[in-house]
DNA sequence: ATTTAAATAATAAACATTATTATCTTATAG
DNA sequence: CTATAAGATAATAATGTTTATTATTTAAAT
């Protein structure tokens, strides 16, 4: 399989493949300036696929840059939440932790160690066409959560 | 319609009655001690039908409680979480917020005003049962959300 | 190269939530 | 019906994430 560039993302099931142009391109469509700061907060979220906290992608982001600040990531995260790249995802913890997947699918959270697993179940895609038909209007955005407790956290 | 107790409940599309007694018995059984605090805490979120926020639960609980900590208000909601009376929702504002129906439905939100309108398709129940078939395991919640902005905050 | 508007870094501040602790209450046992 | 022990509450301080502020720096257009 070949990646045509630094940047890629899932999507909706399909991989598409996001290069670094098109990241760059999405940003100057929404007025918004292309700085190495953020193109590197968009990187770390798409190299994780854990749902980082704004936390974990500061830590990360300074490997790179070491001296971001985290005021800056916070904002980004927020930026790219605004344009669709990312989704935000509270939780009553006070943490909010970012998924690079935009796309409706269920997020299977355990209760325990907070882990979260993107998950698609097959009849997922023909229950959510169905919700948003019945629904009457096209959603900004969608979040499923399913909580659980993970066999790790079952055990002890 | 007759109702057969002070406190009532929507749950799963069918109306349950939940007298106080009921709430009583499931706070004994889960080991909790029954408080006056309690009740008053559980009634302020079944009476409003706003998914409120633990401060709009303490301002309607002091109606009647003028002495009430908000740290009680915290913890009662927690425990009232855990025990299953009622769905905790975390924002990335960091405000949770309350819902007193615990079964799977959709929480329709407004980015614009945060006003949150519970909506039942209905296909829906079908049709997530056989998306939790699916899935493999029987969750001990869920939250499924649809972003968008509504009539008021689109015409601003 | 200049300019302007925006982004960043650093710091302080805000805010919801949690921890702590002494007092009080529930529920149980005598 | 009291005494007791475990648990809950109220008040307050503390925590920790996120936001506001501001001077400096940078992107991108002229």
């Amino acid at each position: 399989m070949l990646f045509l560039g630094k940047y890629y993302k899932l999507n909706a099931g399909n991989i598409i493949y996001m290069k670094t142009e098109q990241l760059i391109e999405k940003l100057r469509k929404s007025g918004f300036k292309v700085t190495p700061q953020r193109l590197a907060i968009f990187e770390a979220i798409l190299s994780s696929r854990e749902h980082p906290t704004a936390d974990q992608v500061y830590e990360k982001v300074r490997e790179t840059h070491p001296t971001i600040s985290p005021a800056t990531v916070y904002q980004t995260l927020h930026t790219l939440s605004r344009i669709g790249l990312v989704q935000e995802m509270g939780f009553s913890d006070g943490v909010s932790r970012f998924d690079p997947d935009t796309s409706p699918h269920i997020n299977v959270i355990c209760l325990g160690c907070r882990r979260i697993e993107d998950y698609k179940a097959e009849s997922f895609d023909k229950l959510w066409a169905q919700v948003i038909k019945e629904l009457g209007f096209k959603p900004v955005g969608q979040r499923i959560d399913v909580y659980t407790h993970c066999d790790k956290c079952t055990r002890t």
